[in-house]
DNA sequence: AACGGTTTTTGATTCAGATCAATAAAATGA
DNA sequence: TCATTTTATTGATCTGAATCAAAAACCGTT
């Protein structure tokens, strides 16, 4: 199975289909156009692979960064634990994003990654994509829309945390979710989620009682199926719209 | 007065108090360690100011993006308005740092940046921005990292969002702004906020009364004074244990 | 200085989500 | 396979912050 919407927001995954050599190159070079030179050569930097197994870290806080991790396969989430115990998930990861972008700022990671499924990551030194970048331009551009997107997407999860309810960030990030798996070639409306309760509570500031009741809750008006760890979205749209206006009827 | 602490962390503000004349430059390069004509290349890129009045707009979401703004002085708030009117504060942003980042991904910005006092900045068009970072490194290397630590700052703004009290917040809010004044070579415990107590309430996911009343149980603890928008800490240490444990005793 | 609008403070009440608790279901590993 | 641990659900209760409301302070303008 390959890696698919690497490096990239929208593009057509049909054509990541074909057989590639070099790990998750052929994506991370596409959506950018570059040539087959130009692919050889960033070919030589990206080569390590790296199997982490359910429950590893692919990297801890405060370790030396050198590199960065696009992953191949699996599914990742990166948190941060604060002395005193305060413990944040920031975010989970999927096929084909790019991990350890907060650690070029003090060349220290900010947080863990452990990988919640077997995974297989690609290892990215950091320096060499810088060096790499200043003779591929478009390869550099593509880099910075891609630093540029998370911090679009920490934003987004500001903006959840710091005034969305319980029932409207559940539905929001089920069809993050949904969305991504799309893009990937999954199915948007029935899915394995692979982290816990807990853990979604963490990302999105509940307890993990609180996200399960709002699971039952999205059940029960039959907008979604909740069998454990696998969701079926019955109403797509319906989901939509819990995600929008709270205040609105049912 | 100049602008201080401009692209950089932590180095020393006094080295910047000498003339400059080309905007917020030698701060944009003193920490880079550029030479003299790397200077003068980055000039031409980085000549354009701008004034933006109390209460304008640097720049509005859904705009084009095309150059990124250096806060020469003043002081502004970045803010998402979603459909349905939700709104949420991203961030307050003082002289020295660097606006825009989050519109690179998509070429449109993302969010509207509003002074809170007159404020003067400089344009950086960002394409020349890449371009002169190809032949000077340690620029590039130092963008990265100003893009990485934004990133990083958004990380810490969902810890404090997900699994902060509304006292925490506030407590954290005050470090944060005490320090940053600080670096800037003013006052960290003797200080005026810009921003109303909304805007706070908004960028720290509260009511403004649960922040007036946060201020308030502060104030009677006396680890701070409140007049209006001014804010003297009496006790840093004390602050600074607000924000790490609620559980705790006063 | 007086005016109108905005901002802030404070109180009373309500409510969403946390906490406490107990059970059930699923996963893991011997 | 069974035993143990982890994870999930559901109920009862409590609490911190939201909401509603009213007054006070502050600001910019004329």
């Amino acid at each position: 199975m390959l890696p698919e919407g690497f490096f990239s927001t929208n593009f057509d995954v049909s054509r990541l289909r074909s057989s590639c050599a070099t790990c998750s190159l052929r994506e991370l070079c596409l959506p950018v156009g570059l040539d087959d030179r130009e692919i050889s050569v960033l070919g030589e930097v990206v080569s390590h692979k790296k199997k982490i197994p359910r429950g590893g870290y692919l990297y801890r806080a405060s370790i030396k960064f050198q590199t960065l991790y696009a992953i191949k396969s699996g599914f990742f989430k990166t948190c941060i634990l604060e002395e005193g115990g305060r413990q944040q998930v920031t975010g989970f990861h999927m096929t084909g994003e790019l991990l350890g972008l907060d650690a070029i700022s003090s060349d220290l990671h900010t947080c863990d990654a452990i990988a919640l499924e077997n995974s297989e990551v690609c290892e990215i030194p950091f320096a060499k994509l810088e060096e790499i970048g200043r003779t591929i331009p478009s390869l550099m551009r593509h880099f910075h829309k891609i630093m540029s997107r998370e911090i679009v997407r920490d934003h987004g999860v500001m903006v959840l945390l710091g005034s969305m309810k319980a029932e409207e960030r559940l539905a929001s990030f089920l069809l993050n979710m949904s969305r991504r798996f799309a893009i990937r070639g999954y199915s948007e409306t029935s899915f394995n989620l692979r982290m816990t309760r807990e853990e979604i509570g963490s990302y999105l500031g509940l307890k993990l009682e609180t996200v399960s009741r709002a699971f039952s809750k999205l059940q029960q008006e039959s907008v979604i199926s909740v069998n454990n760890k696998h969701i079926q979205i019955h109403d797509l749209e319906r989901l939509k719209l819990k995600m929008g206006n709270s205040s609105c009827a049912t």
